[in-house]
RNA sequence: GUUCCAGUAGCUCAGCUGGAUAGAGCAACGGCCUUCUAAGCCGUCGGUCGGGGGUUCGAAUCCCUCCUGGGACGCCA
């Protein structure tokens, strides 16, 4: 049920030569309920109208014929305020979850169309770090949630698997590495022979020569080279995968960098072809000066390419490959020029679909004030931040709840919960500075609070299903008595529930997981006022079957919005 | 220098396609476990929405300008 059009449809017919879908633009939530539920505030009315806002509203008012979905209607200060029928907003809302279920808030906008998604695609041979997390969770958010509206999600691991450092490494790792310690320490290891190469080379300059030259041999596909680059990944990927699986994180390709190897000459001969190309220093390269942008670099002048010219070929790939609707690119803001530039090239190249092509940048992490670098060894590892954050979460269990059964699945769950959510609760584009006490505080608006209201919630239905384990709600819509649901704690409740499909739009067409996990905390604490102010297992049937429906729509609700963020929904905690 | 982004309570942030008294969380202080998980709830304290102009019936929100912080700007990605 959807109010704001069922009060746009009525306003069209009393207001002549206003278009419903105009209204429909008007109708805001008001501030707050005394103001009623829904409202159109009749300002930009009155040019066309040629009337006082607050006569317009007046006669909305006294125009005003009913309808079963609406109680009363008043016009205040040229507001007209709509206060809905409580137990018709309850049956509409809690009609709809418990048919709905896991796909309550889900819509079928998408109709099977493909969105690619390149996000967290980390180096080869380097540490994941909390750098990486950001990409990592907003694009797998992404990713559900156009899932979730109907689209076919394709998510692409874009690796950074190739390019001059893998000659470095084969000759730190012929000079002063052997198979059993990278076997045993995998990257770590591999790390650091990267780091006593630049060491050493700074010594002997010749160790640069020599990498040079081992990284042509790849390229050129020398035996030798390849078995150790094929392996060095392996190695890599056998790491990332442990993250990922700790995460819940699903790719379905893992085409990096060298996957486009051999497709990168026909894009540039293509280039050529089309005249867009000109020489400057023995370099190729785009002019983008009309559109106010320095140009994009395609070839260097020693012949080699340039991840413009990789972007472009891997975008032509996809869209081949794909076909897809849309195709975003999730990396730091950092590299908007970058990407702005190459979407040009492809608008340039004759390409209709530029258009799909879409940058979701998000904000810089540092360390308290300093950037994060590899070669400084100024970073967090991930696994280890994942690690501390779940074992504070035992430690919490073990003074809570010290019988909980599966503690370390528990543990799991929500210690990884509590860092993917503090990553999600921001605006995207904000920088932030990581600190170990604010990742590993998990009171207020975090993911604990969250999980914790949703197993609050499993343990109601557990206790109304006679203690067993079932968290099923057996009554049905028709049985429940819904005019006990009036009072404002729960209808501020079903307030939330409702406006859950609204926010999981609004957070598609934004790109912007964090609207989802704000809701939740809306939600969450809804709930918890609703928990606080109204008992649910009393003797009165009447009161207990609806309040126990509408716990059900909640935790229904809440273990789908965290599902699309990318957190698990523990039953007890 | 050119250009992009950010600036809201002591701290971290919502609100930004203009709307009714600017909202949370943390921190501080004070209450609430003989009743459904206190990882919770309620209350108090706290704001020239960076400054100044402008547009508008109405501006945290839009435009201009300045200040502060950060990023990007041809052969890394």
């Amino acid at each position: 049920m959807n109010y704001k059009s069922i009060l746009a449809s009525q306003l069209a017919s009393q207001l002549e030569g206003v278009t419903e879908e105009a209204i429909a633009e008007l109708i805001e939530y008001p501030p707050n309920p005394q103001m009623g539920d829904l409202s159109m505030p009749c300002f930009k009315l009155s040019k066309q109208l040629r009337k006082a806002p607050q006569a317009i509203a007046e006669e909305l008012k006294q125009q005003w014929s009913g309808h079963p979905a609406i109680q009363r209607v008043e016009a205040v200060s040229g507001y007209f305020n709509v206060y809905l029928n409580p137990t018709h907003f309850a049956a509409s809302v809690i009609g709809e979850v418990l048919e709905r279920k896991e796909r309550y808030g889900s819509q079928n906008i998408g109709q099977g169309r493909n969105i690619v998604l390149d996000f967290s695609s980390p180096n080869i041979a380097k540490a994941f770090h909390i750098g990486h997390l950001r990409t990592t969770m907003i694009g797998n958010a992404i990713y559900k949630i156009y899932e979730f509206l109907g689209y076919k999600s394709v998510g692409v691991n874009h690796l950074g698997d190739w390019g001059t450092q893998f000659g470095k490494l084969i000759v730190a790792y012929k000079l002063w590495g052997n198979k059993e310690t990278v076997e045993a320490e995998g990257i770590d290891e591999l790390q650091r022979l990267y780091v006593q190469f630049h060491d050493e080379a700074d010594n002997k300059p010749e160790l640069e020569d020599e990498a040079r030259a081992w990284f042509v041999k790849l390229e050129q596909g020398d035996e030798e080279a390849t078995r150790l680059w094929k392996w060095f990944v392996e190695i890599s990927l056998k790491e990332f995968q442990k993250i990922y699986d700790l995460l819940g994180v699903h790719f379905d390709s893992y085409a990096g960098e060298s996957f486009y190897n051999d497709k990168m000459a026909a894009v540039v001969d293509e280039l050529k072809q089309k005249n867009l190309l000109e020489e400057d220093e023995g370099a190729l390269l785009v002019r983008l000066d009309d559109y106010n942008m320095p140009p994009a670099l395609m070839i260097k002048k020693d012949g080699g390419t340039l991840y413009h010219t990789r972007d472009v070929t891997a975008a032509i790939y996809r869209k081949n490959t794909y076909d897809f609707d849309k195709c975003i690119y999730v990396t730091d803001a950092g590299q908007s020029l970058h990407f702005k530039q190459w979407f040009k090239v492809i608008e340039l190249m004759g390409y209709t679909w530029a258009d799909q092509l879409q940058h979701v940048p998000f904000g810089k992490v540092s360390l308290e004030g300093a950037k994060l670098s590899t070669r400084k060894g100024n970073v967090v590892r991930l696994e280890e931040l994942l690690t501390q954050s779940i074992a504070k979460i035992h430690d919490i269990i073990a003074e809570k709840n010290p019988n909980l059964e599966n503690k370390d699945e528990v543990a799991r769950q929500v210690g990884v919960g509590a860092i993917i959510f503090n990553d999600l609760s921001n605006n995207r584009i904000k920088d932030i500075v990581f600190s170990w006490e604010d990742a590993l505080n998990f009171e207020g608006e975090t993911g604990p609070y969250v999980q914790y209201a949703h197993a609050r919630a499993c343990s109601l239905l557990r206790r109304a299903n006679g203690g067993s384990d079932s968290i099923e709600f057996g009554g049905t819509l028709e049985q429940l008595d819904l005019s006990q649901l009036e009072d404002a704690p729960t209808q501020g409740l079903l307030k939330q529930l409702y406006l859950f499909k609204e926010r999981v739009e609004q957070s598609m067409h934004k790109l912007e997981p964090s609207i989802i996990s704000r809701h939740l905390v809306d939600m969450a604490q809804s709930f918890n006022y609703f928990y606080h102010e109204c008992p649910i297992l009393v003797d009165d049937q009447a009161i207990r079957q609806a309040r126990l429906a509408l716990v059900k729509c909640f935790q229904i609700t809440l273990k789908n919005g965290l599902a699309l963020i990318g957190l698990e929904a523990p039953e007890k905690m």
